[in-house]
DNA sequence: ATTTTACGTAAAGTATACTTGACATGCTTC
DNA sequence: GAAGCATGTCAAGTATACTTTACGTAAAAT
């Protein structure tokens, strides 16, 4: 259901670990988890929150362009 | 529950009633009052549809920056 | 070889997002 | 003053986001 995203990419480019992400953004691990493996996406502040870890916008880290390019929800 | 949002305002200048906007993006009249109205925050899909309308970036329609400076959620 | 670290799954429960349908209000217009 | 349109409320239901607990696995460290 969620979208492919780049959160583990930019995860691991910022050397956090899955619960270092969790704390700063004030989830549990098991979100972290259930969002980098497309369980379903996080909430607009989780998202926005996410975000600002890694310092971009939304669009950049969960509608990532190869996302877009190859449609939506319901396609 | 919801965050302050430009929504109103942006649907305003764009003409357009609840019901077309709610058309345009896939959801109910409901849920556009709701979202215009602070109840709850829109999904992040949704929140990017509603973006893509007013060809807005998801942070300008939905965390104006009046809203960031008061501080978010659990303040 | 056991412990530690990081990642992952599963399942049951709570909170929030979204739907549908019924109804109320103010404004316009006929 | 009845009809239509745009906005809004309320309430009950479904779907999705998120939590907590428990457990499994692979790799690195001691």
């Amino acid at each position: 259901m969620g979208l492919e995203n780049c959160v583990k990419d930019l995860r691991q480019e910022h050397r956090l670990t899955q619960e270092e992400l969790a704390r700063l953004v004030g989830v549990s691990r098991q979100t972290i988890i259930s969002i980098e493996n497309g369980r379903y996406n996080p909430s607009l502040m989780l998202a926005y929150k996410i975000a600002r870890v890694f310092s971009r916008r939304i669009e950049e880290v969960f509608l990532c362009e190869r996302e877009l390019e190859r449609g939506e929800k319901d396609g």
